[in-house]
Parts: structure tokens; C-alpha cells; sequence
DNA sequence: CAGTGGTCTAGACCACATG
DNA sequence: ATGTGGTCTAGACCACTGG
């Protein structure tokens, strides 16, 4: 019975991480409180320092732990990072925010490349791509307006598929597309003509804008998108300590 | 004597890292192209595996490489991601971008905290606050407003330094603050009359604002502050790998 | 198949924090 | 002085990818 790892075999590291993810969520283990030390870890799992550093490592990327030379380790927070998922979806972004999500298709075409989609793609200007254009809603009001391209190879999926039924990207995963690594840049940008007939403000209102590529584990580039939010209706918000990484969400403004 | 001139030590780990963060960023090893091998850099640095997965741990998290089981590894992005200090202190973002910061000082005050303002320092209505409203510039440019609010505690520190001669950040760690945490939270915002005045556009241009507060260790509030940026001179990115927390950094626009 | 990266062991030394 | 976490070595086996 003690011995649970039914699933492939679950790796020594990622059961040690998964015990402490799990102590630390349910409180056995609270922020301020320290964490057993590593040779503790060592016994109690039966390992070599490997493993029981390599999990140490991941919560410590976190940002559920902070350690150093000869500190014991302590527990900063009993929040989990929001996945990976949750931030590349609208959809499920609102699923967990108790926001019913919703779409309004304006175009999908399959089209040849531009000269600067080309380069963001990683295609030659031409080479058939696929766009989307959508108005997407929170609680049937207009909230952002999306645009993405898709090279032809990830886009050929999104042809087939009812736009105005959901979400794009778990119809990709779906299909098996392999979405590894995603990168967004933030600005800001005044509404154009299309942006504010769609969010029903004056042109020239301040809109967030978030430019997403995606890649495969392989590096092949699946989407460059350009989403444009009312910034009363979503925000980004981040924390990060200090010689950690960053995580990140995305906060309904309502 | 020891021997000569020696800075710090470099770990191996970390100068495996350096090495392959330079040959990327100038482009020895462009997106697409393979790493070497773990075993060539084992021999290439006359080190053992543990410091060469180190280091590609570290470009991992960064969203530099991608690897996995029997693949080469393989450069996704030559963009290199900011650290947290470089984050949070404009002066050190410029630095490290080869962008001559710089400040106008528009106010500095002691006053009471208004209601709203209290409350996001964790303080007493009332209560003494030192706040600080600077014009920022890159390479002589405006660039950005800020507007800086500290509890007298740790405000005292502000006081008494020259808001015109630089970084606020770098003085407060100077002074023994113990910055440990930041929270951001980013929007869209339009250019009031103070904005557009400083920052030489119309009233209503879109700013991409960053609303900061920062922690120290114990929990309490340091800072609490708004920054807005002209968005073609900043913004930000942010990395994000499957089952990885996200990390970000600030991109110069020009 | 050979080569790769992922995992693991069992040692070791060091820098640092605390008592 | 002891114990901690950070770094490193020198092996090993495995799962997987690719030719």
C-alpha cells in the first residue's frame, strides 16, 4: 500500500516534490515555517541529495520556497502558480475565474504571409498561413479583441474547427499539436477603427495589448497572436522574489 | 599575498552559463541551431555533468534552449530575460539594456496618507507617507512618470537623498532595506494633463501603467507605486514553458 | 545501433549561519 | 563547532531519438 507510484513509475525527485507541493498546500508545512532539511529528506525518501535537490529546485522556481548557504529552507507561500494553461487560454483563464467566456468570429481565412508575420512565424513571405479575428466576451460583454496566425502545418487544424465554439487552443492540444513554450510581450495601444467598433468605445482608447508566439518543444514557432483588452476588464499582475523567477496571471478588472 | 588580481571566483556552472548566454545573444548559436552536447562542454570546460546541467537548467528557466530525452538541445529565443533586480529599479533595466538613464524630480514630499493610499501600505489613514513624482528619461527622452510612495519608515531613507542623482532602489538596499518580494500589476491607462505635460504627448494617449508594491521579508509594505510608460519606449515579456513558472523582463522599445 | 539528455548514487569540499 | 545548503566529481543506468 505504501507504494502508490502507479503512474509509469513516478520518479524519485517528483515524488519528493509532489509530497512537499502537497504539505505545503494543505498546511503541514506553513509560509514562515522551515522545511525538513536535506539530509531528512535524503532518509525519509530513501535517496542520494539528487533528487531531493532537484525537487528543492523546482518549488524553489515556484516561488513556494527560499533557501540558501547554510539557512535552512523556509516556505514563502502555500499558493500554487496559476498553470501554464490557465495563462495561454482566454477560455480557461475565465473557466477559472468564474467568467463565462465568449466569441464573436469577424474572419477566418487562409492567406499568404506578409513580410514581418513571415519572420515572427519562422516561414518564407508567401507560405500559407491562417488568420483568426475574433471579439471575445466576459459575461456577454465585449472584453478583447484576438488576433492569430497560425503557419499552415498548426493552422490547418483551426480550418476545421467552429471558431465560435471555443477555445482555439485546447482544440490544438486536441490534436495533438505540441505547445511547449509561449512568449507575450506587453504594451499599450489606442483602439484602431476595428478595435473600437467591436469594444463599443471612441478610437484612440487606451487597450492592452499582449503579442503572444508560441512554440513547439522543438522550436518550430505555432502562433503569433496580438490580443487587445479593455484594461477595465483584465490586467496582468506579477510576483517575483528576489533571485527567483516571476510568475504570472491575469486578474479580471470587474 | 595570494595570487594576482582575482574577482570573485566564478562558479563553473555559472561561467558554462555565461559562456552559452554570450554565444547566444551574438548569435553563434541562432534559434533553431543545436547546442553542443553535454559531453562536448564537460570537456570543452574540464567539467564533470552536474555543473553543465546546471547551467542548462538556468537557460532553461530563462526560455533560451529546449531539451529533452534523446534530442539535441536546441536555442528557442536570443532575447535574454532581466533578473529581478534589473526589474524592478528603471536605472538597472537601462543599464543593462546600454540606455543612459535619467530623472527629473518634480516633488518630493512628507505628507499624510490618504485613505486609499493607506491602505495599500498597510498603514493608518493619516499616518506619515513620503512620496516622490519623477519624470524619468532614457538617453535624455522622457520616457516614463513615476510616482513613488513609501511609509515614513522607509521613506526617512528618501529624505534625505538626492532624487535627481539616480536609482531610489539601489539607495534603500544601500540603506539596509530588505527588499525580498515586488507584486506589478500591469494595464492601460490614458495620459492625464500631468502625464502628457511631462512626457510631451496629447492628454489621452495610451501609457502602459505598472502599479507596484513591494515587501520586505516579514511581510510589510515598502512601496507602493504607479509608473507609466510611453509604450514604444518599454514594455514587457514574458517567458512561460509548460509546467514552468513564467519569467519576465522589460524590453527596451527602441 | 550509437549518442543524447534525464535520473540517480555516494562520496567530497566549501561558504555561511547559528549556537 | 556543528549543521546547513551550494557546488562539484566520477561514476552508472535508463528512455528515447535518430540514422
Amino acid at each position: 500500500m505504501t507504494t502508490g507510484p502507479r503512474h509509469r513509475t513516478r520518479q524519485q525527485h517528483d515524488e519528493i516534490a509532489h509530497y512537499l507541493r502537497t504539505a505545503i498546500r494543505e498546511g503541514s508545512f506553513q509560509p514562515g515555517d522551515e522545511l525538513p532539511s536535506e539530509a531528512e529528506l535524503t532518509r525519509k525518501f530513501t535517496s542520494s541529495r539528487g533528487p531531493v535537490r532537484q525537487a528543492m529546485s523546482a518549488l524553489r522556481g515556484e516561488g513556494l520556497i527560499s533557501s540558501g548557504r547554510g539557512r535552512r529552507t523556509v516556505v514563502l507561500d502555500n499558493v500554487l502558480t496559476q498553470s501554464f494553461d490557465d495563462v495561454i487560454s482566454f477560455s480557461q483563464w475565465c473557466h477559472a475565474s468564474d467568467i463565462v467566456p465568449g466569441q464573436v468570429t469577424q474572419r477566418v481565412a487562409r492567406e499568404p504571409a506578409e513580410k514581418s508575420l513571415a519572420a515572427s512565424l519562422r516561414i518564407e513571405e508567401g507560405d500559407p498561413i491562417v488568420s483568426v479575428f475574433r471579439l471575445r466576451l466576459m459575461d456577454e460583454a465585449p472584453a478583447m479583441v484576438e488576433r492569430l496566425n497560425y503557419p499552415f502545418e498548426f493552422g490547418r487544424h483551426v480550418l476545421a474547427f467552429d471558431t465560435d465554439s471555443g477555445s482555439i487552443y485546447q482544440e490544438l492540444i486536441d490534436q495533438g499539436v505540441d505547445i511547449n513554450r509561449a512568449s507575450r510581450t506587453i504594451d499599450a495601444v489606442g483602439a484602431n477603427d476595428d478595435d473600437a467598433r467591436l469594444l463599443e468605445v471612441p478610437v484612440g482608447t487606451p487597450l492592452l495589448r499582449v503579442r503572444r508566439r508560441a512554440f513547439t518543444t522543438a522550436g518550430d514557432v505555432i502562433e503569433s497572436s496580438d490580443d487587445r483588452y479593455l484594461p477595465w476588464k483584465a490586467s496582468f499582475t506579477m510576483n517575483s522574489t528576489r533571485g527567483n523567477p516571476s510568475s504570472m496571471s491575469l486578474i479580471s478588472g470587474d
